[in-house]
DNA sequence: TTGACAAATGCAACCCTGTTGCGTTAATAT
DNA sequence: ATATTAACGCAACAGGGTTGCATTTGTCAA
């Protein structure tokens, strides 16, 4: 994961531009709070900065960034696409109550498992997405 | 998970009907190779056996189904809702060419992981998801 | 500074999976 | 045989995501 800066170069050497919205989305990516993101999550928060793009347009723009190995793209139970940046390999919590997404690190011991799993079935493993559904600290507390 | 017989007789039991649809899809989860199904291939597979079923006809005997507690939903990579029998707990393996989707069996190892996530993040876990996505042992052959 | 080129954008129309309302069909009990 | 109502089909819709195409705009070279 590098930094900003050296990613709008590497865009300007590659022949890429640097416009208003682009840089609106990388800023998201990098400054805000480490949720992932869907086009709408990002729409709204564009809008916040009274900055207003095209679904097509921050789709493009994700599938861009995409290509560019800045950020990958992951699903969860409710088929709607996400993006985060790519960094250090994660899985997500997801509360079932308020659909907050808290990214949470395991040790290597799934390394393991996945090479047991490779020889059992001779299946080559590429990636892996393991997603854990349950209940916030908050939620926790808040009687249904 | 009980016999296709338990299950019918306990639907007539509650007031269910017991329907040519139903049984055909019912028969479907039971005796096909034990791969997830989308609703469209449940609607092929009827077609098969020169049955016709409306997709909102399968989408609302599946939802029967998962209240009944005999399937379970779930989604991989590409937003398609899938459901299997509810039985022991297991993984999948999709194949990144063919699509094809196998279910694997992993060891306990995920239980106590399970516990020091939600120790470290006061989460608290009800369920999780995991699917390793690579190449079946058929596609790792072929050259692309 | 201007002009040319192509990357980026917006819009409308579309695709696909899945859902809803409603009138009809048919399985079951009497 | 009839009444009841679960199950069904159809059409219309919803929402996320994609595509074609015309327009805008960032970039660079003259």
């Amino acid at each position: 994961m590098k930094n900003k800066n050296e990613i709008l170069d590497r865009f300007k050497k590659d022949g890429f531009r640097l416009t208003s919205t682009r840089e609106a989305i990388l800023d998201l990516f990098y400054k805000k709070s480490k949720t992932p993101l869907s086009c709408q999550d990002i729409q709204k928060q564009l809008k916040q900065k009274n900055i207003s793009a095209n679904k097509t347009t921050v789709y493009r723009e994700l599938e861009f960034m995409r290509n560019e190995n800045i950020i990958e793209e992951f699903q969860l139970d409710d088929g709607v696409k996400r993006y985060e940046i790519i960094s250090n390999h994660h899985h997500h919590a997801v509360c079932l109550k308020c659909r907050n997404i808290k990214c949470v690190e395991l040790g290597k011991e799934l390394e393991s498992q996945e090479k047991q799993i490779e020889k059992q079935n001779k299946f080559k493993i590429i990636s892996h997405s393991l997603e854990f559904y349950g209940l916030c600290q908050k939620c926790q507390g808040v009687k249904k």
